[in-house]
DNA sequence: ATCACAATACTTTTT
DNA sequence: GTATTGTGAT
């Protein structure tokens, strides 16, 4: 079989393309991966490129997976490059730097022992430096401090360059250059750092610059448009002269400005290699074109764009389906009901299901429908392993035997669980240890190793006590890791460490919660046990750059749960987007700023476009927004839906207005709201047309209405508005 | 130093 | 409604 096979005109001029550099622009569902994939195959078997030269990057460590074995089955019918795709370099922009960093380590002010901080651990790194220079961290949040410096890195803006150009960017500059330090000495990097420093180790070291421009003769990037300052000099570097780069994306689907990300950057492409060959991809293979019709109709909308055909022959397909909802869990339950029915009808499994929404807190509602009706599903990202508490902890054990001078790590576990080490002892350990210029967590193992004659006095007998049996704890670990790394085995340093440090006892405390904590260090544990031939080092890389987005699995016939963002690159036969308010859709906080709004439309645009066969929209009347629940006004994008596309609650889509109406006139009510009475209470039975008998849990005057709680006995837990409900009470 | 409870801010989006 | 921080009693 020829790999160029079943290619359009415009997917082969791109696969075939001569070397040097390549801009594919191609709007979704066009075969953008399919023509990167056969782009790689093509080079190594009919160009007969050596593998091991060619360095694809992609937006997230699933998608080089997918990308693998996509290539592995385009090089099937060539057994002479079997094993080729093992050899290429295929990962995310911080899997390549991390590699390449734990390489050159020698050149660099790091040791290959660095470990990398994650979100939680530069915020934690910034307050504490906040607290140290006494900012009061409600005037200037922590959050913003932080989000400074990593735009800044993002920009290549060291703290030197940052510039001190209002009261506030004088507090970001200060706590960046000690920032800075506090990674340094902690034998750390940040994200950001991981492409900061390999810009600096390609542009300071020449010999190491062409060591891997050698290396890397073709360079492939997807998501082209989702690349930032850092990743786009890195490129750059790593070509030089000559290059052949191959790039595709499609600015419609830039979602990632908030973190640095400039679609400009295809501009730039086109600038700095003015001999590229731009090349368009058209027609769309994954979509209906009434979903098509549908996402042009909102992309068109978007200012300042080239407005761009989007065609397939896949026939007009189904009309898009819309529904308002009461409130989320109504919403919730118009989930299940859809994708019930279609399973029914026999239109789709529920694994071909995907529910996006704007952010991760809307993900609760629709998990516990699933979970109240016995359901499964896949969750997608948030927090759902890496980010728990107990897998925190547990990894930042791991990461100070490996590392000592991790001070993050170190004052996470220093007292977890308690044992007697207090604010006031560590405060005293940390300056101890600087007038000693050694690292804390050195003190300890100094202690530990009866060598501590020099602290002698610095702390109380207490104190004391408890810092040399952490010590003596540490150094007994730091030995067994040593052996470890020669026996191969992290299931039995972890088991160690738990039980040395009483850690189920401290985590378990036999509630059901703790029972899940438990289980999810067992899975650590487990883990842990498969890296054992590649050693903590690889471990701990793998554990920080891998996210829950990739840890998908396909086994189970499930419908997927997932954010817009991670949604994208990704594509399912029923895409059903909840939350279509102002106010998540497009989100509130970017309401102020014009770039950040065409944003939210692109993002709505990358929803639409994941649907092959059918789109579902839901919206609600009602939302809870941080703690109580409010009416919801319909997204504004809803306006821009031409009726004939939609089947289902069309007039919902003219709510907006119904909406303000409602509003004017529930203004001139609102003198009678107090005069309310509540006409249910707790206990009573009460009969409703749809769901049937239930008792009254609780009932309340909510605005000018009055909101009964009912549990039904087939339906379960409802909130209803007794003028529209049309409950009937029963007597026992 | 530690625990329990209360008050408080807080939620975009993620490599 | 929740994660985090603050307070007061032991």
């Amino acid at each position: 079989m020829n790999l160029l096979d079943g290619l359009n005109p415009q997917q082969h001029q791109a696969v075939t393309a001569s070397p040097g550099p390549v801009l594919v622009l191609a709007g979704p569902g066009s075969g953008k991966t399919r023509v990167l994939t056969h782009r790689m195959a093509y080079q190594i078997s009919n160009q007969n490129i050596p593998p091991q030269n060619i360095l694809a990057v992609t937006f997230t460590n699933k998608a080089a997976r997918e990308m693998r074995s996509r290539v592995e089955v385009l090089l099937e019918g060539d057994p002479a490059q079997a094993s080729a795709t093992t050899q290429m370099t295929m990962g995310t922009f911080h899997s390549v730097a991390a590699r390449m960093i734990r390489r050159e380590a020698d050149v660099l002010p790091i040791t290959r022992e660095f470990v990398i901080f994650d979100d939680s651990d530069q915020l934690s790194v910034v307050k504490r430096i906040m607290k140290d220079l006494n900012i009061d961290p409600k005037q200037i949040p922590p959050r913003r401090v932080h989000s400074a410096i990593s735009t800044a890195k993002n920009e290549l803006i060291v703290s030197q360059e940052f510039p001190s150009s209002s009261y506030f960017n004088e507090i970001v500059k200060r706590v960046y250059e000690i920032y800075e330090r506090q990674l340094l000495v902690s034998n750390a990097l940040d994200f950001d750092d991981l492409l900061l420093f390999v810009v600096r180790l390609l542009r300071e070291h020449e010999a190491v610059r062409n060591t891997y421009r050698r290396y890397y003769q073709h360079i492939l990037v997807d998501e082209f448009q989702d690349t930032n300052t850092a990743q786009y000099v890195l490129l750059q570097l790593l070509t030089g002269e000559g290059p052949d780069i191959f790039v595709v994306g499609d600015p419609d689907q830039s979602i990632y400005r908030w973190r640095g990300a400039d679609y400009r950057n295809v501009l730039r492409f086109q600038e700095d290699y003015p001999k590229a060959q731009t090349i368009l991809l058209e027609k769309n293979y994954r979509s209906t074109q009434n979903i098509l019709n549908l996402a042009m109709a909102i992309i068109d909308k978007h200012p300042g764009r080239q407005r761009k055909k989007l065609f397939t022959d896949r026939g007009e397909g189904e009309l898009i389906h819309f529904h308002e909802a009461y409130d989320e869990a109504d919403e919730a339950n118009y989930v299940l009901e859809m994708i019930d029915r279609l399973n029914n009808e026999g239109q789709a499994e529920p694994n071909d299901c995907a529910v996006m929404y704007r952010t991760n807190a809307q993900s609760r509602v629709i998990e516990e429908a699933f979970l109240r009706t016995g359901r499964p599903y896949r969750l997608v990202g948030a927090q759902r392993f890496y980010g728990r508490r107990e897998v925190k902890d547990l990894i930042a054990y791991l990461r100070l035997i490996h590392n000592p001078e991790d001070q993050v790590s170190l004052l996470r576990v220093l007292n977890t669980p308690s044992r007697g080490i207090g604010d006031k002892t560590v405060a005293t350990l940390f300056s101890v240890a600087e007038n000693a210029g050694v690292s804390p967590a050195g003190v300890l193992l100094d202690q530990a190793a009866g060598s501590g004659m020099r602290y002698e006095g610095a702390f109380s007998k207490r104190a004391g006590a408890a810092l040399t049996e952490f010590g003596r704890m540490l150094k007994k670990w730091r030995e067994k890791a040593a052996e470890a790394a020669a026996e191969a085995d992290l299931g039995d340093l972890i088991d160690t460490i738990l039980s040395d440090v009483g850690y189920q006892t401290y985590i378990d405390d036999g509630t059901e919660e703790g029972q899940d904590r438990w289980e999810n260090v067992l899975e650590l544990h487990s883990l842990a046990q498969e890296f054992s031939d590649l050693g903590l080092n690889i471990f701990l890389e793998h554990v920080a750059l891998i996210s829950d987005q990739d840890t998908l699995t396909e086994s189970q016939n499930a419908p997927t749960l997932l954010t817009l963002h991670t949604a994208k690159g990704l594509e399912f036969p029923i895409v059903i987007i909840v939350g279509l308010d102002d106010g998540l859709i497009p989100h509130q906080r970017s309401f102020d700023d014009p770039e950040a709004m065409h944003e939210e439309r692109r993002l709505f645009y990358v929803g639409i476009t994941r649907a092959k066969d059918r789109l579902i929209l839901l919206r609600s009347f009602r939302r809870r927004s941080f703690g109580t629940s409010s009416v919801a006004e319909p997204s504004r994008y809803l306006e821009d839906i031409p009726l004939d596309l939609v089947e289902g609650d069309v007039t919902g889509i003219l709510t907006r207005e119904q909406t303000v109406f409602r509003k004017q006139t529930s203004w001139d009510w609102q003198p009678h709201a107090e005069e309310l009475v509540a006409q249910f209470g707790a206990g009573m039975r009460v009969k409703h047309a749809a769901f049937g008998e239930g008792i009254v849990m609780s009932s309340k005057i909510e605005q000018d209405d009055e909101e009964v709680t009912i549990e039904f006995e087939e339906h379960g837990v409802k909130i209803l508005v007794a003028s529209l409900a049309g409950l009937e009470t029963l007597d026992d």
